[in-house]
DNA sequence: CAGTATCCAAAGGGATACTG
DNA sequence: CAGTATCCCTTTGGATACTG
């Protein structure tokens, strides 16, 4: 990924350009957030990428608490930010196959900091 | 940071152990989407990390589209988990000045990945 | 199984005005 | 300047029931 940490370096003097560099930044963090809003989308992403492929039903039981109306919404939202697959299966009755796309899976790097961050975070202010 | 990105390979055998720890890495990650939730949590920390040390309506200017009241909500949130500190100055009139702590800087790396995936993101789905 | 549809209470959040 | 307070409309999302 062509990017350079540097850039987002605190600094305490900024050029015109600078600022103008970091609305950018902010817009595009902005596009990352939006992508990722509500409780659900990044424990249903890790729930699908854990197992690689799975059900409706299953990613049910993975996410506690998701009910299916919000799974149903936060899926179609997934779907046409196209970080995921939907596939119908063949079966009776009918079941349907969620797995992450290549840009799904760019997602991964994000996921596995924001797991550490919140482990980290856990220790020092949620309690031991 | 001592963290292991192996351990969030997408993987297609599970053990019971296996299934323990993604439970937990789960939670890990609602942690982290807990302390930034909302619209603008993300840049509002990217405001203040950038300059440093940021006035309250200086934030209310880098931030488009907030309301007074919200940042003041938002920042009360992050005091509290401990990302930002507050400080009263003795000017006239009163002036408070804002800056990551510590364990806020340590969300740097996050959001310079949510940065860089934001731009990835616009370019692939929402269009150059 | 994989959703949709409906009802409804609660939370979110903008606009505006006000305070120390 | 740095917030609070209030009004009030919009969105969110749980519970429950229903469909192909």
């Amino acid at each position: 990924m062509p990017f350079n940490s540097m850039e987002l370096e605190c600094k305490k003097l900024q050029s015109k350009e600078d600022k103008a560099e970091h609305k950018k930044e902010m817009k595009a963090v902005q596009d990352s957030m939006d992508v990722l809003n509500g409780k659900w989308k990044i424990a249903i992403i890790s729930s699908i990428c854990y197992y690689n492929k799975r059900r409706f039903s299953d990613i049910l039981n993975d996410v506690a608490g998701i009910s299916n109306k919000m799974l149903s919404k936060e899926l179609k939202e997934l779907e046409i930010n196209q970080l995921i697959k939907r596939t119908v299966l063949d079966t009776q009755p009918v079941s349907v196959q969620y797995e992450l796309t290549e840009h799904g899976l760019t997602l991964k790097t994000i996921i596995n900091n924001l797991t550490a961050w919140g482990m980290e975070h856990r220790k020092k202010i949620i309690g031991k």
